[in-house]
DNA sequence: TTTTTCTACCAAAACGTTTCGGATTGTGCT
DNA sequence: AGCACAATCCGAAACGTTTTGGTAGAAAAA
């Protein structure tokens, strides 16, 4: 049934030894000797047994993606993107991907652990980083490969790509101000997560580097979902002062915080100013189209294959840290504020 | 530094063959010593080689998901949804899941064949199915199991879940006409793709079985983005005789065909009626909410998982073929068509 | 007592590769 | 003729499991 070097020897001639030289590209086998191997090979239609030679190599050519759990894990067009990025990168390096996720949240590290111990994968790519995260001190204490799509609170000995979240928001604030506002919300991602916290420092000190004070009563925590984003921004708008631009800190919430407007029949980019994080897909689509900025999801996830890739094969990698910046995109879900509200 | 079965197997003062029966729970060892077997085995922290075991059991419990190429793939939230119930569900079976997609159209069905020989994956999970699919071809001549999302327009004697999408189109068809509407524009999807081919075939008959004529210059097809849903609903709108409902084949579309909609300065729900198909969570926060039709995403990818593991493990499957109707979902997209263009 | 039957264990083979350390040629050089 | 040296090839071991077909000894049956 299955094809096995053996029975590409025997129908050669030749030994297995041989056989496993000549379709590796070893050069101790003579030209023609590798090409009749090569024909017998593919007509016989051999493939290597994937299993049988990571165990002699001890290489899986694979990569884990361990996705976070249910609970935090959600189908945000933006990690879809990356996930693009992800999987058509290790497919061109000849990379299996292996995707799962641990069923609780304290079967985390057990189930890297597991990976690393079975000799599934060859290095991780960690994604939804937190601020003091578990699996990099694992996985640095097992001197195990890998890249995070985040920084930690820590020192960050380790490969990553981040956005830097602090300076991009900053630049948020800097251009509402510019526009007028005074009063501004913000609707952020829980604060274990490191992205989450920068935006949430992005905008803080983008207050106060436009003079401006930070209201903790105008700050809501979210998840990352627009219903969340709907309830949060509700709670802005029902505030005795309500801000007149609710900066969000992903694209879903902002929509959702979109919506919250229109059910208090207030005009988006109007009445109250709307931004995003991201730049999905459907941002540019929303009614009103959505300021945001944007993140170049499938690059990112590219790269961080790639970076990966060299770090396994131990190949020189002149950037090991990579800070991206989003770059803003207006559209008209942002405008001056009320005149009524201006210099509140 | 891996610890092997001989590692406990020296520990414990046993043989491998002892230790290894301990640990897989055959009954010929005595109760206390697999005990201490594994108790030794957990302190030294052992965990089975997999690729050792893969190749002596010629096992892999493994799942393949070869995505389509970049062309075809697209980061709907409605297969990121699918593909979280798959993730989710083959972790719970404890099963790899291993995702990747071919470099180029014409590699498809080698991926698939080389992932048959190397003996990485125990089946296969087949996403956008078109009308007439090789790989059920080629999966089927080499019995390998799979099963699929969607189904051919041949024969279908292989496991698959599908929707309705006819009868679940001609139910939007008979809401829209029971509304006043009589000129119904349809944006489909690329008419290989099966379900894309049925859900245009319900259009079809939903016009006829109301007593309405199909005019092809009101079917436009576009692909599975709003970019292209925008494109196509303009080309409608700027007809000599325009419709005053459009239904798109998903709900991306049916989110671009609103801003085209919005784009001519008309009222989406009053001026023009736009419908969708999928129920992402998008369409709840859309400006107007999208009138659409749900389909249960994740479920449907656990269920695919839960079919499959049973068809690889020679379960018998009570239902090997499923089909859901989508149900519809009426928000504030749709509505009456505006009085003067009543009874067209 | 002898024979049979369990119980608990184990040696060795096998899965299909890769790779180390030769072995066998033929060729060119003294 | 003798020697060194490429150029090709190969045997056998190894990777870490699982599994087949046992064996040794104790308990039960004869």
């Amino acid at each position: 049934m299955k094809v096995t070097l053996k029975d590409v020897a025997q129908k050669t001639g030749l030994s297995v030894t041989t056989v496993s030289r000549a379709l590796n590209g070893y050069n101790d086998v003579a030209l023609e000797t590798k090409q009749m191997v090569e024909e017998v090979a593919t007509a016989l239609g051999y493939t290597p047994n994937l299993n049988a030679r990571r165990l002699k190599t001890q290489r899986a050519e694979a990569l884990g993606l361990i996705l976070p759990i249910e609970s935090l894990r959600i189908s945000n067009p933006f990690f879809s993107d990356l996930l693009n990025g992800i999987v058509e990168q290790s497919a061109q390096y000849g990379l299996e991907l292996n995707v799962t996720t641990p069923l609780t949240e304290d079967q985390v590290e057990r189930t890297y652990l597991n990976y690393i111990r079975s000799n599934r994968v060859d290095g991780f790519i960690l994604v939804r980083v937190k601020r003091e995260d578990a699996r990099i001190q694992l996985l640095q204490q097992y001197n195990y490969p890998f890249v995070a799509f985040g920084r930690t609170d820590d020192k960050n000995d380790f490969s990553f790509i981040d956005d830097d979240g602090l300076k991009a928001v900053h630049e948020v604030i800097n251009y509402l101000v510019s526009l007028g506002h005074r009063r501004i919300g913000c609707i952020t991602e829980p604060d274990i997560l490191s992205k989450s916290h920068n935006r949430l420092l992005g905008y803080k000190q983008g207050l106060v580097d436009n003079g401006l004070s930070v209201d903790p009563a105008l700050i809501v925590e979210g998840n990352f979902r627009q219903h969340s984003g709907r309830l949060s921004a509700l709670k802005l708008l029902d505030l005795p002062n309500p801000p007149t631009a609710i900066v969000a800190a992903n694209d879903l919430l902002a929509l959702g915080a979109m919506s919250a407007v229109q059910e208090r029949g207030l005009v988006v980019g109007q009445d109250v100013s709307v931004t995003g994080y991201d730049d999905i897909m459907l941002a540019e689509f929303a009614n009103p189209p959505l300021t945001t900025l944007r993140q170049p999801a499938a690059e990112i996830g590219a790269q961080l294959c790639d970076m990966l890739f060299k770090q396994i094969h131990g190949e020189a990698v002149k950037e090991k840290q990579i800070m991206l910046l989003p770059s803003l995109i207006v559209r008209q879900s942002t405008g001056p504020p009320p005149p009524q509200s201006k210099g509140l």
